[in-house]
This record gives structure tokens, sequence and C-alpha cells, in this order.
DNA sequence: CACCCAAACTTGATTGATTCAAGAAATTGG
DNA sequence: CCAATTTCTTGAATCAATCAAGTTTGGGTG
């Protein structure tokens, strides 16, 4: 996790003003990753004390826009963010419980960046999202198979 | 576009029971590729007079969970409909007007199904969507470019 | 160092897709 | 044809996210 002065400097390299709600707000994303919106309001508010979430969605919106956290959004669930950016990493979604861990893709840095037909789209990034059971999810299920034989 | 008859064989296939609403929705979907919710609702309705939103959110749930359709929901978008099934194909959008173009991608027919570090996750499907920009836009746009160098 | 102004935050209300709930209608197996 | 369950209708509720107006603050300027 970043320091203050840390996030300070990373607020300042992008562009944006430093303020307490921002530095908050980028440290929880850095300490909790994957976290939804509402949680790092949470966070941001055992830090700061009083923290308007309107406050706490201009800051994400802000630092996503500066790239310097990132924004996911799984089909079906609630945003989140995370602090990894630049890598070209994906993830696993659990389709029970909505867990997500980090995957490396198995092809390469960018894999499947080029489709075999792009329709003329100028495509910048290619996100990939694995769907399945968490190990939780796997142990505790007893039924209910996802879709019977 | 699959007759009445042949989308009622499909329902019954499924396990599903045959009703106007559903046949309708399923027809919608197959004529209006990557249709939201609010589409398929006016199409359903110019076809059949009066249907409540409830059913058609009920016919697409019932739809997608017996696997006749798929649901697709771009990070930021309502959530779109589409016929093709079972054959792993992947989704261009356009980050300026939200147009949605099918796309095989070029690695192969299951594209990065095994990450490099699946975290004891049980995966089962691997989606893929490429960002960028759609032709329209492209020629469109007069500045503004994505992210300056 | 004081001032200024645009950017950022607070407060409070609103939106809008989706879901929930209870009763009426329709499908299908017997 | 009838009963039982599913499905549809009607109407309200949820809730993440956005909008709007006014106040505060950061940080460059004179």
């Amino acid at each position: 996790m970043p320091t203050i002065l840390n996030s300070e400097h990373m607020l300042r390299t992008a562009g944006l003003r430093v303020t307490r709600p921002r530095i908050a707000v980028l440290t929880a994303v850095y300490d909790n990753p994957h976290a939804d919106t509402d949680s790092i309001i949470g966070v941001v508010r055992d830090e700061l004390g009083a923290v308007s979430h309107q406050a706490v969605y201009d800051v994400l919106r802000a630092l996503t826009a500066a790239g310097l956290v990132r924004r996911i959004q799984p089909s079906g669930h609630l945003a989140r963010y995370e602090s990894r950016v630049g890598d070209n990493h994906h993830h696993v979604v659990c389709r029970s419980c909505g867990s997500i861990a980090d995957a490396d893709c198995a092809v390469g840095t960018t894999p499947c960046l080029t489709a075999s037909d792009d329709h003329g789209f100028a495509i910048d990034e290619a996100e990939v999202i694995y769907w399945g059971q968490c190990p939780d999810c796997l142990t505790t299920q007893t039924s209910s198979p996802t879709r019977s034989p």
C-alpha cells in the first residue's frame, strides 16, 4: 500500500489536486482489492470521519479516468475497484458468491487483443472475465448443479 | 429468425411452458441481436399489444437460465440479449456510443479458457469484451483522444 | 502573505433499471 | 374437463448511481 506521500505524488503526477478524501480513497483501493463502492466508503469514513458518498463516487471516477485505479464490473454485480493497472491481468468471478480473484492469462501479456474480425473497430483493450465457482462454494454446495446432464 | 413452430419447439425442449409472451420475446431476441430489455419490450408490444414489463423481465431470465438466449452486460451499460449461444463468440463494444458487434476470437473456439493461475476456481466460461471505437465514432470524432501521448 | 478562481466537497433530491409481492389468468398433465 | 402449478398483471419498492445548487478548499498569482 502506498504511503500518504506516495499517494500525494501519484495524484500530483496525474494532474489531480491533493485532498484528504482522495488520499483516503486511493489508499483504500490499494488496501482492499476488488472492493465495491460501499465498502470503500466505509473504509474512508473509518479513516477520515464524515465523508459524503458523493465525494467517494467523484473521487473514484477521477482516479479511474486518470488511470490510477481500474474499475471492473462483472455482469449483474456492483462496480469494484483495484489498484493493479496497466499489466493487463484478468479476473475470475464466482457465480455463486461473487468473489473475485486475479488471473494472469496463459496466452501472454495481451491475450486475444486481436479479434479475428474487428468490424472496423479500433480496439484498445481486451477485457477477460473467467466465470466459475470459487473453492469455498465448490466444497459448500451439496447439490444444485449449474446445468444437469 | 425462428418460426413460431420453431420457437415453440425450442421452449418445450428446454422444459418451458409455451406462452405468447415467450414466443414473442424469443423471436424478438433473434430478430434484434444485442437489444436491451426496453427495446425488446417495445418489439414484443408491437407484436402482441399490452404485455407487462415484468413479464418480459421474467421471460428473459427464464430463457437465459435455459440457455436459449445469452445475456451480455458491458461495464456501465444496460443488459443486452442475443440468440447466438454455445459458440463462444465474443463482443466488441464502442466506448463512445456503446454499439456492439460480434467477434470470433482469433485464438480458436475457446480462447484463454485456462487461466495461468485459477486460484482453485472451477472455470466454465471465458467472457471476452473488446473495448474500442466503432467506425462511425472514429470518423465523427474531431478531437478528444482517449489518452494523449 | 493575502487573494482569487476553478476544482472539489456537502447536502439533498432524483433517476431509472430491476426486483419484490399479491392476486388473476393460463398452461399442461392426468 | 379439472386441478395444480406456473406464468402474467398490477402496483409498489429498492438501491446504486447521478444530478443540482451551494459551500469549501487547493494551489497558483500578484
